[in-house]
DNA sequence: CCTGCTCCATACATAACTGTATGGTTGTAT
DNA sequence: ATACAACCATACAGTTATGTATGGAGCAGG
């Protein structure tokens, strides 16, 4: 067993990094000591730290959203209920720091404002396929992913099990 | 008129600085810069960053929050409908920045959630005061606030006038 | 008018980074 | 075995910040 480092080691260090200490934390030389390595190692994989964020940032892309919204057959009766159950009993740490990535640094915000943009659209999928009206699609669906996001951020209060199912039918119209 | 800065004159645009530009934009050295002052200034009137950090955050809490809580009359039939339509329809950025530095500082986290739940509490007294039922304000409350915080982050998108008023009705059980 | 308080500039020491250059080590395919 | 590629350490130059020390400038009241 090596333990020389990839690019993509270093990826997965960054995501964890990410997580549990914020973006300020995903510094070439910070992450390099936690490594016990030298810098060296990180120059030699990725050509500075923007090309290393970037990368990081797909990498999350695809190992979150991606796999979830391939994952869930739309047309399924309990699509909205899994997906939401999901959702907001997760660990939202990451999603947590990469908010507040996106509001500190423009071209993050980008590209998390287009993710936003597809997730909701995914939602808005799910409530047409249980037969809401086509009138408040939209309003539900936004609001249903801002209730996630900012749950993400006061991640100390949980809804209690019962309630998110309430919260759920709510949106149903049931 | 003297065009020498005095201690508020720091905060307040550390709070313009905060929206505009974010947290990490709150070095001593960058501020002085914009404000074409020296360092010198800053540490005659804080005495560290922290210091500084610390009393713009209370700055902040006192401008915005105190101020609104106090202001509203729980017992109103439109309260909660007046408290939705400013707090959605409002500027956000400065929530949004706030929300980015809790994430990143721990102490900034503490006091911000301890400012949640005092927001929280007071969207429950406006729900008690509609006559919603007990078991399903806590609930209601949250999801409240939660999408009020997760519209924040989404600056690009806002509800058309109508849709917030449907979304009230919806967590008015009407 | 001069004493003291408020406010600021400048200079210094230190820290935490970035990115490059160069050379060394380890693994692997032929 | 050797050659080449993949990986890493070290040293350097540069940048952006913090906090302190010290010496002023400007305005107030006695």
């Amino acid at each position: 067993m090596s333990d020389r480092l990839r690019g993509k080691d270093w990826l997965s260090f960054g995501l964890k990094t990410l997580g549990e200490e914020g973006f300020t934390a995903l510094k070439a030389d910070r992450m390099a000591r936690a490594l016990n390595v030298s810098r060296g190692s990180f120059y030699w994989h990725f050509k500075n730290l923007r090309h290393f964020h970037e990368a990081l940032l797909d990498h999350w892309k695809t190992t979150t959203t991606d796999i979830i919204i391939d994952d869930i057959d739309t047309r399924s009766d309990t699509a909205l209920r899994t997906l939401i159950g999901e959702a907001f009993n997760a660990d939202r740490k990451l999603e947590r720091a990469i908010r507040a990535w996106a509001t500190e640094t423009e071209w993050v915000g980008e590209r998390v404002a287009s993710l936003d943009k597809r997730r909701i659209t995914f939602i808005e999928k799910l409530l047409e396929a249980q037969g809401i009206a086509q009138n408040a699609i939209p309003v539900r669906a936004t609001v249903l992913y801002w209730a996630y996001l900012g749950g993400a951020l006061v991640q100390h209060t949980r809804l209690p099990d019962g309630q998110l199912d309430a919260l759920v039918d709510m949106m149903l119209g049931k």
